[in-house]
Parts: structure tokens; C-alpha cells; sequence
DNA sequence: CAGGATCCGAGCGGATACTG
DNA sequence: CAGTATCCGCTCGGATCCTG
């Protein structure tokens, strides 16, 4: 997708003849939409609720591992930004229903080219890892 | 690309007719992984490093606002994950040029989709944040 | 030029207890 | 069931000073 130029400047041009305009890409939006959905649940999130719409508590089961707290801030912060839509059903016990919105539906293609990156190169990545000395500063 | 099939197990199944392990994706390396690139500089610098090999201060000049820790540690973990090559210049002054391993250079795909996806969904997310009332918990 | 060392505030994120 | 409220440790990340 590094060819299909969509009218908007491109931040990518590593394989473009243009030697990159660096101001450009410090300025770009990359890193602001990354420090929203790049935390440690909302793309988990978003993957999960692209199957199908979800409950809370199933939301809850299905990741395992995440808090309360940290799934409704994820949750309502995906909200905000117009990603996940959120129906409450006036029930007794009440029930509540998450899924994505158009635009976070819009997401998910390039989440789950990521996502398919991260499956094909875990093994390497965890190989180098253990390889390299770990010196961090 | 949610149509190609690469042998690995796919953890996006929202549009094939597999109605998803939830089992297979809470434990899938995503996460993993995001938490590896999905920090406020790293996909910024893989992108940068992508167009070329930069010295230091010459990443520390593009990103701008980014602090010489950082740049540092961002660079090291890049390093010891096999996305970065490090190499110096025993030259006076010293010079250390970075650039991106292959492994890095085929993170650059999956990233620029996502790049692109953010540069032109960027006003559609910044109004929707402003129209949202905001009551974070 | 390319960092290392140290200090510090801010926010993330988990645990627990409580509620409509 | 679907949250809210509070406490708390931990890490992120910036600022500053120092070095080979």
C-alpha cells in the first residue's frame, strides 16, 4: 500500500523516489493516534469487538488478564474517540453491548496487518531478544 | 489482506465465517508486540529509520521533542529486538549511524498502513474527541 | 558527537471494596 | 450485571548534569 497515493502526503515514502520530508513526519499524526490506541488493551479490544459485538463481562472473560478499571477506561476512551459505540439495554440484571463504529471497523484492516506481522515474527523477535545482551540504559 | 490465509492462525476472523477463539487471542503476541513498538517514539523512529540510516543527532533533530534519554532507550530496545542496526564510526568525533534490520523493514509495512490509516482519519477523530462529553473514569 | 547517571513528576494499570 | 471509588506501586518520560 506504499504505492496508492490517496492525496494525502504519504508519511511513508521509504520505497517512494522522495527522500522524505522529515518536518513532515515529525509533524504527522502517526504518534497521536498511536498514544490512543496503542496502550496495552485497546487494540486487543478492538480486535476482539471486530468478531462481533460484545458484554462487559464477557469483554471481561475474554481478555483475562485485564482489570475492571483499566477495561471501562479503555473502553470509554475507544468511545471518545468514535471507535467503539456503547447500547445499554434498560434490563433488569442491565445488560450492556460494545462494538466498533464504522471508523473503528475502518481500523481494523490496518490492526490486523500488524497484528498479522506480530504472529509471523514472534518467534523471531522473542530469538533475538534472548540473544542480544540487554543492556539498557 | 483479512482474506490471505499464511498458514499462521489468524486472530482476525471478522470477516471469515470462523467465529474466533477468544482462548487464541487473549494469548496472542499482539499485545506483546505493541507493547514493544507501540510506545510514544518507537514506530516514529522505525518509520524515520525506514527512509534511511540517520546518526544520532541527526534522529535527535527529525523527532524534536523527543529527549536524549529516550532516544537512547528507544533505540536500544529497537536494537536488542532485532529491528535497528547499530554502527560506529571509531572516528573523532565518534559517529553512530542506526538503520532498520530486515526484520525492521518488514515491520515498515504493516506500520505505514496503519500511518496511513491515522493521516487520513485524523480530523475524523479529533472531532468526534471534541463532540464526546468527557467523563472518564 | 554520542551518550551515561541521576532526579523527579505524571500517568498507567492492578487490587480491592462498594453500588444501582 | 456493569460499573464506580480509592489506594498504591511501577514505569514512562522529561530535565539536567557529566563524560570519552
Amino acid at each position: 500500500m506504499s504505492g496508492t497515493n490517496t492525496g494525502v502526503p504519504s508519511v511513508l515514502a521509504h520505497d517512494l523516489p522522495r527522500p522524505v520530508p522529515p518536518d513532515e513526519l515529525a509533524a504527522c499524526p502517526v504518534g497521536d493516534v498511536f498514544r490512543r490506541v496503542g496502550d496495552k488493551w485497546s487494540m486487543l479490544l478492538v480486535i476482539l469487538l471486530g468478531t462481533r459485538p460484545h458484554r462487559y463481562n464477557e469483554l471481561h472473560r475474554a481478555v483475562e488478564g485485564i482489570s475492571q478499571r483499566m477495561l471501562t477506561r479503555t473502553l470509554r476512551g475507544l468511545e471518545a474517540d468514535g471507535l467503539v459505540w456503547r447500547e445499554v439495554h434498560p434490563t433488569v440484571p442491565p445488560g450492556v453491548e460494545y462494538g466498533l463504529t464504522p471508523l473503528g471497523r475502518s481500523l481494523l484492516e490496518p490492526l490486523s496487518a500488524l497484528a498479522d506481522w506480530a504472529v509471523r515474527h514472534e518467534a523471531e523477535l522473542n530469538k533475538v531478544r534472548r540473544t542480544a545482551p540487554n543492556r539498557s540504559g
